[in-house]
DNA sequence: CGTGATACGTTGCAGATCGCCACAAATCGA
DNA sequence: TCGATTTGTGGCGATCTGCAACGTATCACG
C-alpha cells in the first residue's frame, strides 16, 4: 500500500518504455507514444534519459512507406547484459544474455559428477572471471540470474531443496555474489522457463499460461497468472510434477505416490525405444519414427496421465496457453489429438474451450534467457535506480 | 503497458487511501501517513477530497494515551453501499453492504424451484425496488455485485454455465442492469468467497491463499495469487472441485470421473448421519457428536480425498493459507490432524511447510461481502471517477 | 496548575513532471 | 514543386507532491 509521487511517475514511465523495447523489440518513438498513451514530448524526454543512461539507442528511421516525418527507432543497447547460470547434474552452463534477449555467448562446463554448491559456484565464478576482460570492455553487466533445478526461496536465493543435485538449504545466491561481486538472484528453473517462453517464445503477450518441462530428472513447471509470474508465498509454486494422476504405487522423487512425475518419465520412453541416451530432439524423432505397438502403448499411457495433470491445472487456473517443453513436447508431437481429447475428458468445457496446447519454442537457450530475465527485472522496474555498473561494481 | 501522468498519481493515491480505510477499518491520518509513506500535507489533501466526495468521514480523535496532538480518525462513510445478489437453487438473496464490509440488510427470497435467470432477475429487481426508498434516502449505491454458483465470464458478466441452476449462456449482468438501472458485475461465488475471506475473514493481509467451499451442490473455490484474485483468462479459474483424486468410477456434476466433487459430498455425510437436511452448523455439530464407526469411516474417506486435492493445489500454488468453507470446514473441525497429515503425505515438504489450513470465518455473510466487494472495486480503483451516484443514476 | 516535550495539523512555497500548443522538419503523392 | 500528413522540438501552464516553518493539542512532570 504505497503512495506514489512524482519520482514514481517518472520511474514508472521509464520502466514502461524500457520494458516495451525489451520485450517487443525495437520500436519507433511514435509507436511508443501510441502504446503508452503518453505525449510525444514526454516520450522524447524519457527516451533521452534512457539513452543518457546507456540503456537504449536511437537510430535512423527505417524507410517505411508512410507519409509524415519518420520517427527514430528506439532499441535496446547491445552493451547491457546479464549473466545466466544454470547448474545441472552433469554440467554448469554460463551465458551472457543481452537486454534484447539475444544469447551472446554460452559456455557449458561439464562435470564428472553432480557438482556440490561450492563446486558450481567456483565453476561459475571461474568462467565469469575468464570473461571479465570482455565483460568490462564491451558490456555493462546488470547482474547474475541463476536457474536452479529445485526449490528456491525467492527473496534471498536460498536453495531449499534440489533433489537431483543433492543440495539442501544452500545459500547459493549469497555465495555466488561473494565470489563474483555481481548481484545474484536465483529461482526455480521451470519458473524461469515459463517466464522466458512467455516473453520470447510461444507465449508472447499472453497473460495466463502454464509451462511444464519434462527433463531427465523429472517434471517441473511454472506459471504466469494474470500477467505476473506466480511464485507462491516462498517461490515454490509450479510443482506440477507432484500432482496425483493415478492410484498406482509408483513413487516420484519426493516419495509421493501416483504422481505425474512417477507415471510420466523420459527414462521409460527411452527404454521402450531401446535407446540408451538421447537428447530431446533425438527422442522426439525416434518416437515419431517408431511403429512398435509397445512404444505406442507406452506413449499412450504417458499421454493419458499427462492429460489428467494438465486438465487439473487447467480447471484450477483457466490459462490461455499450456506450453510443453522437453520430452513432454515430444509426447505432444507424437499424438496431439490424443492428448487434447484426453485433456478435454478431464476438464471443464468452459476452461478447456479457452486453452491452447503448444510446444516450447526456445529450446536450448530457454534457461539462459529466463535466468537473465530474472537479473534484468530490477533494472526494468527502475531504470533510473542504482546504475547498471561495469563489472565489479556492486559491493558484497 | 500504460504510461502514467499526474492525474494518475492523484487517482492512485486516493485509491490507496480509500482502500486502506476500506480494508483495515478506521485509521487516524497519522497512521495513513506512516502506511502510505506520503506527506502529512498530502494525506490531508487526499482525505479532504474523499470527504468532499462523501466517501469517508473524519471524526474526533479518540483518546489514545499518547503525547502530541491527536490525529483525526478517518473512516468510511456509512452512506456508501453496494447491493449484493446471490441466486441459489432454492432462493435469491439480496443484501445491502456498506463500504466498511458491514451487512446492513439481507433479504432471502425463497423460491419453490430453482429460478430461471429471468425469475432471479425479477426477484432481485423487485426486492431492490422495495428498498428503493431507503436506498435513496439513506445511501449512495455504488452498484450491484452478483455471486453466481457457476462459471461467469469476467468482462461482461455472462453466465456461461451454472449447472445447478440450469443456466447456460445467460446475460445475467446485462439483464439485471436493465431491470434496476444500477451497474452490475458478476463473478463466480467461490471466487468472491475467496476475496471476502481474504480481506475480512481468515485471510486478512495474506497474499497467496486458496479458498474451497463445500456446498449442497458441489465444491467450488477461488484463489488469491500474489495479492490479486486469480480469475484466469476468462474468469473460470478456481474449479478445484474437478481435480482428480482417485481412479474410481464416481462421476461429478460435470461428468468427470474420480474428482474431488465426486468423492467428497455433503449428501453422503448427511446419509451416514441419518439426517435429512441440515445447515452447515448442524452438520458440523452432528459430525462432532457422532461416535458411529460408519460415520467415522466416511469422514476419513472424504478427508483423505480432500487431502489429495489440497496437496495438489498446494504443490502448484505454494499458498500461505488454505481456507475451507461449508461442509469442508466441518471435515476440518472433526479431524484436523488427519487432514493435515494426509495433505503432508501428498505434498512437497517445502510447500507444506509454509501453509496453514483454516476454516472460513465469515459464515452466512460471506457471499454478500464478496459480491459487494466486486461492486466496490471500481470505486476503490478510482475514487474520483464517475460519482457513486444516488439510486437510478447510471444509464443503461 | 503551569511548563516543556512531543506529535500532528495547516499553510505557503518550491520542485518536478506531464500535457498542450505552435512551429519546424521530413516524407509521400500528384 | 506543392499540399497533406505525420512527427520532432521547445516553451508554457497546470497539477501534484514534498518541505519547512508555524500553530495547536495532548501528556508528563514538578
Amino acid at each position: 500500500m504505497q503512495g506514489s509521487s512524482h519520482d514514481d511517475v517518472r520511474r514508472h514511465n521509464l520502466s514502461v518504455v524500457l520494458r516495451l523495447v525489451h520485450r517487443s523489440g525495437a520500436a519507433s518513438r511514435s509507436q511508443l507514444t501510441r502504446v503508452t498513451g503518453l505525449n510525444r514530448s514526454t516520450i522524447a524526454a524519457l527516451v533521452a534519459e534512457l539513452v543518457e543512461r546507456g540503456l537504449v539507442v536511437e537510430s535512423e528511421p527505417s524507410s517505411t512507406n508512410q507519409v509524415g516525418r519518420p520517427s527514430p527507432i528506439v532499441s535496446v543497447s547491445e552493451q547491457v547484459v546479464a549473466l545466466a547460470v544454470n547448474p545441472e547434474i552433469d554440467a554448469v552452463t554460463i551465458g551472457i544474455v543481452g537486454l534484447d534477449g539475444q544469447v551472446h555467448r554460452r559456455v557449458r562446463y561439464p562435470t564428472d559428477q553432480s557438482p556440490s554448491v561450492l563446486e558450481a559456484v567456483n565453476i561459475a565464478a571461474a568462467v565469469i572471471d575468464g570473461m571479465r576482460g570482455e565483460l568490462e570492455a564491451r558490456f555493462k553487466v546488470v547482474g547474475i540470474g541463476v536457474a536452479v533445478p529445485g526449490l528456491v526461496r525467492a527473496h534471498d536465493g536460498l536453495v531449499r531443496h534440489a533433489p537431483h543435485l543433492g543440495w539442501i538449504d544452500e545459500p547459493l545466491a549469497e555465495m555466488l555474489e561473494a565470489a563474483t561481486g555481481y548481484p545474484v538472484l536465483a529461482a526455480n528453473d521451470a519458473s524461469l522457463g515459463a517466464l522466458a517462453e512467455r516473453f520470447f517464445g510461444a507465449g508472447k503477450g499472453i497473460t495466463d499460461l502454464i509451462y511444464l518441462n519434462g527433463g531427465a530428472s523429472g517434471i517441473g513447471g511454472g506459471m504466469i497468472v494474470g500477467g505476473a509470474p506466480a511464485g507462491g508465498i516462498a517461490g515454490y509454486a509450479g510443482e506440477f510434477g507432484h500432482t496425483r494422476v493415478s492410484d498406482s504405487e509408483r513413487v516420484d522423487s519426493a516419495g509421493i505416490r501416483g504422481t505425474l512425475e512417477a507415471e510420466v518419465t523420459r527414462r521409460e520412453l527411452l527404454e521402450v525405444l531401446g535407446l540408451d541416451g538421447a537428447d530431446t530432439d533425438e527422442l522426439e524423432q525416434a518416437l515419431l519414427a517408431s511403429t512398435s505397438p509397445v512404444v505406442r502403448a507406452e506413449v499412450n499411457r504417458q499421454i493419458d496421465h499427462l492429460a489428467v495433470a494438465l486438465a487439473g491445472a487447467i480447471n484450477i487456473l483457466n490459462p490461455q496457453l499450456v506450453v510443453l517443453g522437453g520430452f513432454l513436447a515430444a509426447l505432444l508431437a507424437v499424438d496431439a489429438d490424443r492428448l487434447r481429447s484426453a485433456v478435454a475428458k478431464h476438464s471443464l468445457d468452459a476452461a478447456f474451450g479457452t486453452v491452447r496446447l503448444s510446444a516450447a519454442e526456445l529450446g536450448s537457450n530457454l534457461l539462459m534467457i529466463g535466468a537473465a530475465e530474472l537479473a534484468f527485472e530490477g533494472l526494468l522496474d527502475d531504470p533510473a535506480g542504482p546504475p547498471a555498473a561495469g563489472a565489479g561494481a556492486v559491493s558484497a
